[in-house]
DNA sequence: CTCCTTTTCAATCATTTGATTGAATAAATC
DNA sequence: GATTTATTCAATCAAATGATTGAAAAGGAG
């Protein structure tokens, strides 16, 4: 039978990027907190780093998979108000923090914001599906804005949300059970920044 | 003649905080680039941590009076335009990196996107005066929106710019020199997200 | 049961970390 | 110029870090 124990230590990490981030993150955190030897984490993953950059490359896939399928899903004559929602998902769903969505999201907001260098080698190559789906979408429900703009605004609500999601006010959202009303405030304010007039 | 070590130790702090942040902040790093020895921070600060926090503080200080004294300097009937390019000058100017305020804006911004403990610890005592200063005058100037709606906007504003500073295009805004495009985009996007219909 | 592979574990390693010491040097004070 | 104070420095410390080893334990196959 194999081991239980890789799933233990790649669990262990997720918790441990959600809470103190990859800085802060210790070999002997992670196999304590798994239930572990030291040893293991050579054994099954070849090292720390490793590990980690292949949490957080899971982490990504996953996330990105599910959004790309929502997004694919909406039907043709869908709002914007739609689409955010549905883009969004992770962070507007009131299922709590137990969600994994959502636990999954943090992860990679909080290692984007400190430039986890195990999350950024896998940014490259997950960030192409979302925009490639996203993107014209967004483009057929902001006609007045310019190619570049479109583009500016989308990064600028991808930044936004990444502040956001490190704020008191964020935390709340992805806590969920809080109050719809956030859920409101965000998407609002979102839509606002997006349907604003172009600057060009 | 009292030594200049401080000061250059105070400095390299500030230089490595913006390329490193705090976490990946070593003892010898900040002597080696300071030019002294190791024993000197102890000497001349209690601790690490202490000169972490202290130069912390002081950014958070120093940016605040800044942007605080700019709001007030307004003609009483300045637009929101110009209230938010005042606020945000450090960010918008195009007198690039080397710009002090630009440069310590990054370092405190980056702090709260890693949590930075020296910087927590000196967040609620510098947040006072720029709310108290700004959230007034956004109030003016925002009439459809309901005290927790504006409270909300501004938090989602700055933790937008957390989030886009930490991004390609907030390092290229940061860089000013760049074009004064950016800046028009980044002005059209918050004001739209201001100015938008209210959610309440 | 026996053999072989997989997995776990305590012990240990070399490095790096923040911090401290006491001597040496520089600065100032008288 | 002698004395006192402030500053710098090399050397050293204990703790923590990521990693490795070889032996033990567990599991599966014949």
């Amino acid at each position: 039978m194999s081991s239980e124990t890789p799933e233990r230590l790649k669990q262990a990490v997720e918790e441990l990027l959600l809470s103190k981030g990859e800085a802060g993150l210790t070999l002997r955190d992670i196999t304590e907190t798994a239930g572990a030897n030291v040893a293991a984490v050579a054994y099954h993953f070849k090292s720390k780093d490793n590990l980690v950059s292949l949490v957080f490359g899971e982490a990504l896939d996953e996330v990105t998979n599910l959004q790309t399928n929502r997004v694919k899903a909406l039907p043709t004559d869908h709002t914007l108000r739609d689409l955010i929602e549905v883009w969004l998902h992770p962070l507007l769903s009131s299922s709590g923090p137990d969600d994994r969505e959502a636990k999954l999201w943090l992860i990679i907001q909080r290692g984007a914001a400190e430039k986890a260098p195990g999350l950024v080698s896998n940014m490259m190559r997950a960030a192409n599906p979302v925009e490639q789906t996203l993107l014209p979408l967004l483009a057929r429900h902001l006609k007045h804005l310019s190619k570049d703009e479109l583009i500016f605004r989308h990064n600028a609500v991808l930044g936004g949300l990444a502040g956001l999601v490190s704020s008191p006010i964020g935390m709340s959202l992805a806590n969920g059970s809080e109050n719809p009303k956030a859920k409101d405030l965000l998407i609002a304010w979102i839509l606002g920044g997006l349907e604003g007039p172009a600057a060009l």
